[in-house]
DNA sequence: ATATAAACTACCATTGTACTAGGAATTTAG
DNA sequence: CTAAATTCCTAGTACAATGGTAGTTTATAT
């Protein structure tokens, strides 16, 4: 099982409009190089975080994107499932008339427990706890994968 | 992100064979049928875990599938890992050396705590765990999903 | 022998991933 | 007013994974 770049790169990109958050737009551009992700790749992942409303953009000359609102209150868990999809691991989780038996079902349990401890991990780490890691060690905002 | 059917299938399929333990062997038509799978594309996840050595086959008449230990002895992340691949949110995780900043990459670790928080309930519960649970609700080992 | 069941091999349609490409719309600076 | 910078929008594309289907071969209990 594996992530998929949206969720990698999103999580980076938005780090990177913690760290500048407060002082002016930052470009795709800008992202994308410090970052090394491809720039029109990026675009499309940003316009997603827009339209759920996380980030904001300015056009033209010296525009750019910023967080829409403070680091302190954006929590990994809204950016996972803005671009990873809402994080169900089984239908029935979400549908249990999918399932005549949902209510007894044992797998069903298990795949609910393992939801419950991932979603504990991103509903407990807000952006603004990594920025402050970020630039407590060097410049480690800077990382390939 | 959702668990493709390989986990899904295969765990149910495991924890069909967990109820049959230390009777006689079951054949892939009878678990597909009894957990409405297709009888071809479960017998391709069984053959995934024969090889990794988690069931053990008999052929001809009255042949079929067993476990190959207790169920007791059966971690669900051993099913797990065998059908969804080496669970590894981020290649990093594996290979440090892929990216020069590992060492202190904030995104990195987030990745790595939910990396653990999953494995945790998988390597915490077995496939007597769940037997035992199936076989006290009703005829429950019965779902669809 | 024969029927039963696993084992193996090959194929296929659909979807998702990770991009690339090109241009249109908007805004600021000069 | 114009030019440049930037977002915004739509489309296409190569590749791999998913979720199957189909047919043949091999082993074995009776």
């Amino acid at each position: 099982m594996k992530l998929s770049t949206r969720s990698r790169y999103g999580l980076r990109a938005m780090l990177e409009l913690a760290l500048a958050y407060g002082t002016k737009p930052m470009q795709i551009r800008m992202i994308a190089e410090k970052q090394d992700i491809s720039n029109k790749y990026l675009e499309q992942l940003i316009a997603i975080m827009r339209a759920s409303g996380l980030v904001r953009s300015i056009r033209g000359p010296k525009g750019g994107y910023l967080l829409s609102k403070p680091p302190a209150e954006i929590k990994l868990s809204e950016i996972f499932t803005t671009l990873e999809g809402p994080m169900v691991a089984v239908d029935c989780l979400e549908h249990p008339e999918y399932c005549p038996r949902c209510a007894d079902c044992v797998t069903r349990s298990i795949w609910a427990d393992i939801q419950d401890a991932m979603m504990g991990v991103l509903e407990a780490t807000t952006l603004q706890d990594l920025a402050d890691k970020a630039s407590s060690g060097a410049d480690s905002a800077d990382y390939r994968i």
